[in-house]
DNA sequence: GAGAAATTGTGAAATATTGCACATAGGTAC
DNA sequence: GTACCTATGTGCAATATTTCACAATTTCTC
């Protein structure tokens, strides 16, 4: 504990890759895995999933493995998601509409608790998940009153700094970015941009490769 | 040409990214940026920007910078992004449907040319975007005919495998996967995964060491 | 309880990536 | 055409990340 060390970025990704593998391996059933089977699941190097861990402290048992209900509370405990957090939501459209409804969220303990659009046709629409989305102007006494953590942007690319902007003026200190458009933030609020076309062009980049050469570059 | 340097995945990475911000300065008229100023947009290192490009060749003017049309067509020829793309995805719920509608792939040279979903509830749907949703079984069929070169995952994850299979028995030889499930793919196959849970676990790492330390880890 | 088998945790080597710093070269002014 | 300004392209050093290889520790067998 108290260990200062400075933890690489990669092996907080690769953690929260680790712990999908382990919630099918709990529910199936399985009590213990060694570091190689969870490697081989994860596409990644064995050694690697032991230096990642060994960040944190030791959580497996010398010539038998690492106890997958263990492993797992302990990886959610690294990463925070032991703990349930509000998010909310600007931007309603098909994308916006598609991610408040996801099951998947709440199982891991993320709760959409407010939807905001800036198209009057838009506010008022009471959503299948319970919400109803309000107008922007309510984005700050909203996001103070409910508490939200964590602000997630599925607006129109020109309007995400906006968003980026209104967020962080209420208070929010972390923000999930789906528009393709950069935001900047101050030190103290961190970003995640999930940019599809990125990944896109990242697999046709691979694509022709493999046209020229028959193997990925 | 003929450079047979391997080029680090990171660099291709973020030619993608540049890419965005060209296109706006494209669209506004500016005609010239130099490696500080783009970098500045993506949020990088000047020398990365320049290092990044060198690996495909000299593309901006020595005290004047990079012609912003050109470096564009110069980073969509190398990505591949200059040509069209025939996509199909697999899986038509919130997130499918979603995707299909989203302007922004068509505008980049990414059609969705077919759509499928194994609920027989679903197969037959008048889709927006002019697609009718189609049984899985008429996947191997459609995807040869029609020339797809991408597909994309959009299914239950405990199905994601199989969809995968599906699509490489088909000839498809790159996936990009939302599903939060692994996919295990042959050397000629790249994959791409869209993890958002992934990302949020990322971000409220970051969110606890903010509460505890002011700063993100 | 000694020896064999398995698998972790980790220092050190190997590899990959980034960023500095400057020589190089195009453009402009006169 | 010379001097000066600016910003690229790049060798090299610094930093970061991955992987190897093995000592340490536990369990199992007899
Ligand atoms: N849908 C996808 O599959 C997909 C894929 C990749 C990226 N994206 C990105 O995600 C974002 C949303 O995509 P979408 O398909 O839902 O687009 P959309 O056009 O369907 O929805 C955008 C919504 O944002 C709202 N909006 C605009 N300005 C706003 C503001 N200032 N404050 C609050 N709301 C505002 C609009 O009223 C609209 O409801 C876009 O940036 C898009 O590029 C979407
Ligand atoms: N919606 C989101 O915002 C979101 C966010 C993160 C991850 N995801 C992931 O994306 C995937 C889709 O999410 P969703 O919200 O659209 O889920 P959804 O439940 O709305 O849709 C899943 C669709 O897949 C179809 N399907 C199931 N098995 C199939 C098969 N073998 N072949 C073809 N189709 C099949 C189902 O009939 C259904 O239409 C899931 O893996 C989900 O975890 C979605």
């Amino acid at each position: 504990m108290g260990n200062e060390t400075k933890i690489p970025a990669p092996t907080i990704e690769r953690l929260a890759q680790y712990s999908r593998p382990l919630e099918s391996l709990l529910e199936s059933g399985t009590t213990v895995i060694s570091s190689e089977k969870l490697a081989r699941l994860c596409g990644v190097n064995p050694a690697q999933v032991r230096k990642d861990l060994a960040y944190f402290g030791e959580f497996g048992v010398r010539g038998v493995g690492y106890d997958v209900a263990d492993l797992l509370a302990a990886i959610k405990k690294i990463l925070g998601s032991d703990q349930e957090w509000a998010l909310c939501i600007v931007g309603m459209g098909n994308l916006g509409r598609a991610l408040v409804e996801n099951e998947n969220f709440k199982k891991r303990g993320y709760r959409f608790v407010a939807a905001f659009d800036s198209d009057s046709r838009r506010v008022g629409t009471r959503l299948p998940c319970g919400l109803t989305i309000q107008p922007i102007s309510r984005l700050k006494e909203e996001v103070e009153s409910l508490m939200v953590d964590i602000g997630v942007i599925s607006c129109i690319p020109p309007e995400a700094q906006r968003a980026a902007d209104l967020l962080m003026d209420a208070g929010v200190k972390a923000i999930l970015n789906f528009s393709p458009a950069q935001v900047r933030t101050p030190e103290c609020c961190v970003v995640q941009n999930v940019d599809f076309s990125v990944k896109l062009e990242n697999l046709v980049y691979h694509l022709q490769k493999i046209e020229e050469t028959g193997r990925p570059g």
